[in-house]
Order: structure tokens, then C-alpha cells, then sequence
RNA sequence: GGGGCUGUAGCUCAGUUGGUUAGAGUGCCGGUCUGUCACACCGGAGGUCGCGAGUUCGAGUCUCGUCAGCCCCGCCA
């Protein structure tokens, strides 16, 4: 490897091998940056060194060339402070063009301040865009972590089980992918979304520490931190309780953290889901900064502006975020916060501001000092107000709480943000169209049983979320072990007993065998990589990704089969497209 | 499924109100050059302006459609 030669090196003679990163042919001599996955080393070449056939050679190689090169280490005349091996090069002897390359599409070395080539074409030229050392490190860096991953969870007494890929079809969550059968024509196996139900299986089973690095399968719509396939950390325990799911993970996240020089302090912090949306208008908050949400309702109660008394008379509140220092912020520049909130929902945002000259804003004058005071704002403050019901104020404030946050050029109050968010509500959606808050299988909070009768909707489960500067790594929860308060959580989800037994019998099978209390949790581990290396898209993080349409553009998936290949599996095309 | 942005030389980009032969940097090819490191200098080649219609005397530029990439909403138990 070329990376890590230095002075020690002088006067070694090795033979060196890699791709030529650049050349720089002077006529007389000639330099050529030397690439492997190490780093860069100058080669020299020169006819006082090098052998007459290998300089000629020399000067005919082009860029991405493959070179194996015999010579000598020597110190530089002037050392180049901007490479590792800056203060040596390798004399070249002699020279073997292992392989030529024909001129790269992409441009594998780049100039400083020069822009990357478009995605497009680096996901097309995948070969090329996956030399350069940013993606180089990012690989290696998600090598490491699963290797460190791997060991912790070994030794915690972890085993790993693989589990199938070719599974059988969920009924409820997101699309599955598909994969016909030919044996059994007109019959599919599905990819699996995650492996939960195998992993709870692997609990009754007696494997009462599980884990996996286990690839998983959604075919829904992509977004820059979302894949059609990526990979979990996959974990389940039995006979525990919540704290030693999350007092495992915080172990584990701590030992991640550290191979990627992240501040991972334990134990990590944790709020309510309940308080959550309350402060921060979100069940993932970014706990960097701050600009919590206040409960303004009572400062406000005598106010007489329309908007205020209908929302609360509605049975909303009022809600808003003090913005210190936010009064230098411009009209235009509240307004673009404004429209932030909106895109997240809410109708509008109230502002005022409150300076030396007095104060300003769209709710103002409506407004006394003692409001101003009784909502702690000082001269030089901005307000910034929603009112309404919290299903629709708490994304809209919470949008504002980032839009203020970004105006603002806020210095981070820590730069690495760890949080647990416990207590999801068992149930999403109204009464009569409730689907799951995580997935059917969390276990509801003990205190909260007898609500699944009365009002479901308003019971909590023993489900958490760990939470990194706003992002969710991973979710999990203590699961239902017993058969009986499965099937109750069913029927509430509006399942009829014929479809119960039929899309989930097979647990409710597994769980009548004797089924130890369980839980656990799965971490998304592109996620982690990607917010560990700053990537901006888990494409960066992801050694072959697919494009937001699901394309793979290098190898050219999805792609038509024949029908030779359709008839025996028994299907026909009826789409547009078709088989070839 | 919906909305937005982008698409011009191998790559990154500029291109005026619709008007003569579509430019720059870099890369590539040829030449000079013995200490460069974004080498320097001289010369050259290189274009289906994503694709298809339309408007117009005339379209890279305007309109419609379509394809691709990216971002967002829906979706992601």
C-alpha cells in the first residue's frame, strides 16, 4: 500500500502497485501520482533512474492506467505538506502497465473547488465515482462499524441468526416486493420488510439474545435517506424490560460513536413522546439547538384577536416558540420562516417582535407589555405564535423551530444530540381507522391495558425511538408475548378473526408454544453511516445505490426478462413495457 | 400519484428581448520542456443544445408533450 510510506521508508526499494491518479510530464522528467486505496505517492521518473523502456513508457501512460512500479524511496528536494507521503517519492526503476484505461467518463481526481460530476452520471459510472476517497472512506468507515457492531453485540452474548430473505408476503405496512414462485405457479414470496416476526419467532424458539446485520426490502417511493433496500441492525431480547434494550444500545451506540470520533455521552437523555410534540412539535426532535415550544393559551387568554379565540374556543391551544435576538430578523426574513410553517401545515404564523422602538408585527397591537413579559420576551425578542389544534400547530411549529433556527445562524449548543423518545401512542388515526403506531406487535403500557376498550387511541405502548440531531437511527419496543392481547390488538386494528388467523397464525401459533416476555429494536444502519460522515444522501454511503426512481443505473436494474423466462413462472406482462 | 429544480463539448458551466458561424475552463490529441505537485507554454480536434411536436421568416432561447437525474408531499405497519 502506497498511503503509508514515509521517511522511514527511505532507502527501502518496494514494488508498488495501483492506478495513475495524475501525471505531470515535464519532457526530461516525469511525475505521476501513484493511487491505491491507502492514498497518493509520488512516482518519479527520470533518465538518470529509470531504465530507457520504462521511461519510455512513462510517457505514454494516461489517467487510470494500472502500474506496478519497482524503485526506490528517496526524500524529496521540496516536500509537497499536502499528501501524507509528501515528504518522499518512489524512483522508478522500472515500469509494468498492468492494464490501460481507456479515457474516464468521469473524472476520478478533482481540483479543488471543482464541482462533482452530476449523480446521474456518477451512479452510471459507478466503477469510477467509487475510487474517489470520499466515498473510499465512507465504505470503509460502515466496514468498521459493522465489524465493531458485530463484536459488541458478541460480546453482550448476542448470537447472530440469519434469517430467509424469500418470505412470505405482509399484509399491512409497506409494499412488498414480490418474487414469483416457479414451483408453485401463481404463488409469490415476498422480500422482507424487516425480520420481525422471525425474530420474535427466534425469542419463543429459545434464542433469547438475537441480532442481525439484516438487509431489508420496502418498494415505496425514495427519498435522500430513504433506499428500496437497506440494512438494520436487527436486535431482540428476552425476558427484559425497556432499560435493557436501551442500556444495550447505548453501549453499542457508544462504541460506534467512538470509531467514528462522534461525542456519544452516556446515558442518553429521554422524553415522553407526549413531551416531545409538546416542546418541539415533533417525535424526533433536533436537540442541538434550542427554541422549545410554549404553551401560550393562558398569557393569551385575554387577548381579543379572532384567530386566537376561535382556535381556542375550538379546543386548540396556543402555541409558540421565543426567538432571542430574533427582532434584527427582517419582515422578508420572518415571512420565509412563515412559509416554512406552512409547507408543514399550519394555516399561518403570528409574529411580533419587540424592540427599543417599540413593537411590531402581525399580532402587536394587540399585545401589552405584560403580555411581552408574561411570555419572557425581552427587548430585541421575536414572538412567533400558532394557534390551532396540536395535530396540526406541533409540524407547523416545529418547522418554524427550524426555519428559525437556520434564519437565526444559531450557534449549536452541542454539536452531537443523542435522545430517547418512550411512550408512542399505540395507535395512530382516529377511533374506527386506527392502524399501528410502530408496527401490531408493541406491547401497550401496562397502566394503559384498560384503555384498549374504552379509548385506544389513547393508550401508550412500551415502544421508544433513539433519536441523533434530529434523525431517527432506530425504533423498537417490548412486543405482545401473549396470544390473547395479540389478537385483542388485532381486532382493535378492525382485523376480523378469519383474517388474523390467516395473515398472522403463524405467530399466534409461535406464541402459544411458551413465549418468554420479549423485545428489542432495529437501527438503521445507512442512517447511522451517513449522519457519522456527513454524507448528504445515503447514496454516498450505499456502495451500489439505486436512483430515486428505484433504478439501478450501473448494472441496469430493473430490467425485462423473455418470455421463455415469464412462461414459466406463469406470468404475462399487461403493462406498458413488456418483455423483450 | 402530485409539486418543484435541472438537462448546452468527455466533465463543470456561460449563452442578452427569439436573429449571422453556440462560447469558457478543464479533460482529450499533437508539439516544446530535467523537480513538478491544479506543472508551464504553443497548436488542434471535439456539439442530435435530453428527445418529439408546435408557434415563428427564424427556436439553445417561447408553448405543449415526453424521458432522465435530484429535492419535497403523499407513501414508508
Amino acid at each position: 500500500m502506497v498511503g503509508g510510506l514515509g521517511r522511514a521508508d527511505i532507502g527501502t526499494e518496494p514494488r508498488l502497485a495501483g492506478w495513475v491518479h495524475r501525471r505531470r510530464d515535464l519532457g526530461g522528467l516525469l511525475f505521476v501520482d501513484l493511487r491505491d486505496r491507502s492514498g497518493l505517492l509520488q512516482v518519479s521518473f527520470g533518465p538518470d533512474w529509470t531504465e530507457p523502456e520504462s521511461l519510455a513508457a512513462a510517457h505514454e501512460l494516461g489517467p487510470e492506467d494500472v502500474i506496478a512500479v519497482t524503485g526506490r524511496v528517496e526524500r524529496r528536494p521540496e516536500a509537497n505538506p499536502e499528501l501524507s507521503t509528501g515528504e518522499v517519492e518512489l524512483r522508478a526503476v522500472r515500469m509494468e502497465r498492468l492494464s490501460a484505461a481507456r479515457v474516464p467518463a468521469i473524472p476520478v481526481y478533482r481540483a479543488p473547488e471543482e464541482e462533482l460530476p452530476s449523480e446521474e452520471l456518477r451512479l452510471r459510472h459507478r466503477v469510477l465515482d467509487l475510487r474517489r476517497a470520499e466515498l473510499q472512506r465512507n465504505l470503509s468507515l460502515r466496514h468498521k462499524l459493522i465489524l465493531v457492531a458485530r463484536r459488541y453485540m458478541d460480546e453482550q452474548g448476542f448470537v447472530e441468526v440469519e434469517t430467509p430473505i424469500l418470505t412470505k408476503p405482509t399484509p399491512e405496512g409497506a409494499r412488498d416486493y414480490l418474487v414469483p414462485s416457479r414451483v408453485h405457479e401463481g404463488e409469490f414470496y415476498a422480500l422482507p420488510q424487516s425480520p420481525q416476526i422471525y425474530k420474535q419467532i427466534l425469542m419463543v424458539a429459545g434464542f433469547d439474545r438475537y441480532f442481525q446485520i439484516a438487509r431489508c426490502f420496502r418498494d415505496e417511493d425514495l427519498r435522500a435517506d430513504r433506499q428500496p433496500e437497506f440494512t438494520q441492525i436487527d436486535v431482540e431480547a428476552s425476558f427484559v424490560e425497556p432499560d435493557d434494550i436501551l442500556g444495550w444500545m447505548e453501549g453499542l451506540m457508544a462504541a460506534l460513536a467512538e470509531v467514528a470520533a462522534v461525542d456519544a455521552p452516556l446515558p442518553f437523555p429521554r422524553m415522553t413522546w407526549a413531551e416531545a410534540m409538546d416542546r418541539y412539535g415533533s417525535d424526533r426532535p433536533d436537540l442541538r439547538y434550542g427554541l422549545p415550544i410554549e404553551d401560550w393559551t393562558g398569557t393569551t387568554a385575554d387577548v381579543d384577536f379572532r384567530i386566537l379565540r376561535s382556535a381556542v374556543e375550538g379546543g386548540g391551544r396556543v402555541r409558540g416558540i421565543r426567538v432571542p435576538g430574533g427582532a434584527r430578523l427582517s419582515r422578508k426574513e420572518i415571512e420565509a420562516v412563515e412559509s416554512e410553517a406552512k409547507g408543514a401545515g399550519v394555516p399561518g404564523l403570528l409574529w411580533a417582535k419587540r424592540t427599543v422602538e417599540g413593537t411590531s408585527g402581525t399580532i402587536s397591537k394587540f399585545l401589552t407589555d405584560k403580555h411581552f413579559d408574561d411570555m419572557n420576551a425581552a427587548v430585541g425578542d421575536l414572538l412567533l405564535l400558532a394557534a390551532g389544534p396540536d395535530r396540526v400547530t406541533s409540524p407547523g411549529l416545529a418547522a418554524t423551530r427550524a426555519a428559525a433556527a437556520r434564519a437565526m445562524d444559531l450557534p449549536l449548543e452541542r454539536e452531537h444530540a443523542w435522545l430517547w423518545v418512550t411512550h408512542f401512542p399505540l395507535f395512530e388515526g382516529a377511533d374506527g381507522a386506527l392502524a399501528p403506531g410502530h408496527h401490531p406487535f408493541v406491547m401497550p403500557h401496562p397502566d394503559d391495558l384498560r384503555l384498549l376498550d374504552s379509548d385506544p387511541s389513547a393508550a401508550r405502548s412500551l415502544a421508544y425511538d433513539l433519536v441523533y440531531n434530529g434523525t431517527e437511527f432506530g425504533s423498537g419496543s417490548i412486543r405482545i408475548h401473549d396470544g390473547a392481547l395479540q389478537r385483542k390488538v388485532l381486532r382493535t386494528l378492525g382485523l376480523s378473526e378469519e383474517e388474523i388467523d390467516r395473515k398472522f397464525g403463524f405467530l399466534l401459533e409461535a406464541l402459544a408454544a411458551g413465549a418468554p416476555p420479549h423485545g428489542g429494536i432495529a437501527l438503521g444502519m445507512d442512517r447511522i453511516v451517513q449522519r457519522f460522515v456527513g454524507a448528504g444522501s445515503l447514496r454516498d454511503v450505499v456502495a451500489f445505490p439505486k436512483t430515486t426512481a428505484a433504478r439501478a443505473l450501473f448494472e441496469g436494474a430493473p430490467g425485462p426478462v423473455t418470455d421463455a423466462e415469464l412462461s414459466e413462472l406463469g406470468l404475462r406482462v399487461v403493462g406498458r413495457g413488456g418483455a423483450s
